[in-house]
RNA sequence: CGCGGGGUAGAGCAGCUGGUAGCUCGUCGGGCUCAUAACCCGGAGGUCGUAGGUUCAAAUCCUUCCCCCGCAACCA
């Protein structure tokens, strides 16, 4: 029987249209899972949608749809994606699924029962007026922090999840498998998370209606983690009947992730797997984020291009190739288009499409497309044989150890190989003299064999690619499995190459940036997203709006964003904190002019009593205070 | 001292279970002409952030300090 592989990426949670972190994820997924089918694994790659939970309700709702509705729309979108960046998965589980829904509730039961979860009180201090919750850090003198008025210690009905019983657990199990979390920069990290002491976790809301309800009290609605990481088992079956794959599959082989959800599947998630009496996965590995010019990516700031507009311009596999080949697998790296492009360039049309290219060429020119076969070889070719022999292992060392970059390395090393052997045998001098035609032959089909073995290699890795160097090379079935990668020779003896289209064009760097860049500036990020409900005069005349002049600034204690200002409203002095730290310096603002609400309730921030408001723009995630000319006095209204 | 990551050739990175510092791009020079102006060879370019320590030997282990970047707190 057939060893099995279980793979699962996140369930992604569809408030906006996925970007190209979630492709890298789920492309390094798609690239294992292909990887293990290949070794001859019955494997099973999940991936799906986490469609519950507080911003969809928003969301859904200032786009004026229902919930399922809003999220349809964006799962359709999210198919076509994985289509698009050719994603093999062998299931995909949406969390509005019904099964799914009845797993959920019968997995919050089951632990109810157990004695797991249990109904107990969220408690805190609370502010009626304001419906918030408060711990006893966030308040002085058991006053609102938001509008100064005295706190009730209040509490409300609500189940927990006993995970502090799990803290010790989860640390021996962490030490008894060295493997379970990796890399162990993140396992240190949750050690010390765990250290610092793990509280009995919240598992329902009563402020949601979209979500997963209790079945037993109407009211509540299970956490959307607690939905969420379910998804990996009840995809299997478990709790329902719609599949039966939980005996053969589970434990998960491979969960990955990025970092930021780490916590979540090393700590939670294997909590309610020991609550459950369920096995834990094998490991959890959380690699690392893509960061776009130093920063992390964001829509808003206008500095990612669409995973489906790179796709359509350099193909899947080029951008397949830069993300998994750029990128350490567990640190964070830089996208870059310039990478991107230089990589394409360089590697995938200079170094791989150039070596198909002049060796179709060479045996479509001097033998018509078709090997003889009458051979004489040179121990010149034994280098590259035996490298081309042994990359398998190599490769299959790389991608079990998770290490996906350094297996690209390795296939490319034989690619350089395989370009250095031809400047070595010079086939050309060869195809003038007719008697050196059995050593030509044989360099010719070294070639091509080499070539066989790098597109089997690459094909987890470059699905499109592969089966194209195959064809042009002449291989025939029997001849593309991982089986097939130690004999050197496989191909026919008279192979008949085709000759094909160029297999990555070369691209204009300077151009291509160019381009790039009108497509980010030309469809440019929505910094007004939602427009608010109309209002009358009277409520806008409600607004204290006039001109201040700073008169001191300082920066704020312990906090990086904040600047507190002492400013002259034309009556007094008053005291205004602003979250504008980033893009201010206190001295160039002492003496300026700024347009500033003054009759907002006063807040205290960060100890600090703010009286006011400092009028800013927010654009592009970037605030720009709105300075008044000189001209205009201090205390003067604004409308 | 809130938590974490990082500082290695012009750029981007690897090496970090200690033993002459490596890769890609760029650059300079040469070779070749089968090939996508591609390929191959060679050169220049680094006191591996800083200061100490351990060692026969440290980019690699320990400690000090400096600088970047995330997260958390904070943004009326």
């Amino acid at each position: 029987m057939k060893e099995k592989f279980y793979i699962t990426t996140p369930i992604y949670y569809p408030s906006a249209d996925l970007h190209i972190g979630h492709c890298y994820t789920t492309v390094a997924a798609d690239i294992i899972a292909r990887f293990k089918r290949m070794q001859g694994f019955d494997v099973m790659f999940l991936t799906g949608t986490d469609e519950h939970g507080q911003k969809i309700e928003d969301a859904a709702k200032s786009a004026g749809v229902s919930p399922k509705e809003y999220v349809d729309k964006i799962v359709a979108g999210i198919f076509n994606l994985w289509e698009t960046m050719n994603i093999d998965y062998d299931r995909f589980i949406r969390t509005t699924d019904d099964y799914h829904i009845k797993s959920v509730q019968r997995i919050f039961r089951k632990l109810y029962e157990k004695g797991d979860i249990y109904k107990g009180f969220y408690s805190g201090l609370y502010c009626k007026p304001c419906e918030s919750f408060w711990t006893d850090s966030q308040t002085k003198d058991n006053l609102c922090p938001d509008c100064g008025r005295e706190l009730t210690e209040t509490s409300e009905e609500a189940y927990f999840f006993r995970m502090s019983t799990y803290a010790e657990k989860l640390l021996d199990y962490y030490e008894e498998h060295p493997d379970f979390l990796l890399p162990v920069s993140r396992k240190n990290e949750m050690i010390s998370f765990i250290n610092q002491g793990l509280e009995d976790l919240c598992v329902s809301r009563t402020s949601l209606k979209w979500g997963v309800p209790v079945d037993f009290d109407p009211g509540h609605v299970v956490y959307v983690w607690v939905d969420a990481l379910s998804n990996y088992i009840t995809a299997l079956g478990y709790e329902n009947n719609n599949y039966s794959d939980m005996d053969n599959y589970w434990p998960a082989d491979l969960q990955l992730m990025a970092k930021e959800i780490v916590r979540f599947h090393s700590i939670i998630w294997p909590s309610l797997l020991m609550a459950l009496e369920l096995p834990l996965p094998k490991k959890v590995f959380g690699h690392g984020w893509l960061l776009f010019g130093g920063g992390k990516m964001s829509k808003s700031v206008g500095n990612v291009i669409d995973p489906l507009t790179l796709c359509e311009r350099y193909g899947v596999d080029s951008l397949r190739y830069y993300l998994i080949r750029d990128i350490q697998f567990g640190s964070d790296g830089n996208f870059t288009n310039e990478g991107l492009i230089s990589r394409i360039n360089s590697d995938l049309a200079n170094d791989l499409g150039n070596l198909l290219s002049r060796t179709v060429s060479m045996i479509t020119k001097y033998f018509d497309g078709t090997l003889p076969s009458v051979r004489e070889t040179d121990s010149i070719d034994d280098e590259l044989i035996e490298l081309s022999t042994g990359l398998f292992e190599k490769v299959k060392s790389c991608v079990d150890s998770l290490q996906l970059p350094q297996a690209l390395i390795e296939i490319f090393k034989v690619v350089s190989r395989a370009n250095k052997y031809i400047d070595e045998t010079k086939p050309w001098i060869l195809a003038k003299e007719d008697e050196k035609a059995p050593r030509l032959a044989s360099v010719l089909y070294n070639l091509s064999e080499t070539l066989r073995i790098i597109a089997v290699m690459l094909t987890p890795f470059m699905p499109n690619t592969a089966p194209k160097i195959l064809k042009a090379i002449g291989a025939s079935e029997g001849m593309t499995s991982f089986d097939s990668l130690s004999d050197f020779g496989l191909l026919s003896q008279n192979t008949t190459v085709s000759p094909t289209k160029v297999l990555f064009p070369r691209i204009d760097v300077e151009e291509e940036l160019k381009a790039l860049e009108e497509i980010l500036t030309g469809e440019p990020e929505k910094c007004v997203s939602e427009r608010l409900p109309e209002i009358d005069y009277d409520q806008f005349m409600g607004i204290e709006l006039r001109a201040v002049k700073v008169v001191e600034c300082k920066k704020v204690k312990n906090a990086d964003k904040l600047l507190e200002f002492r400013v002259f409203d034309g009556e007094r002095e008053r005291t205004i904190v602003s979250g504008i730290a980033e893009w201010y310096s206190p001295d160039e603002l002492v003496g300026k002019k700024i347009a500033a609400v003054l009759n907002l309730r006063p807040t205290k921030i960060r100890g600090i009593v703010s009286e006011g408001m400092l009028l800013s723009s927010d654009d592009n995630e970037k605030a720009v205070l709105l300075f008044l000319d000189d001209k205009v006095s201090e205390g003067s209204r604004i409308r």
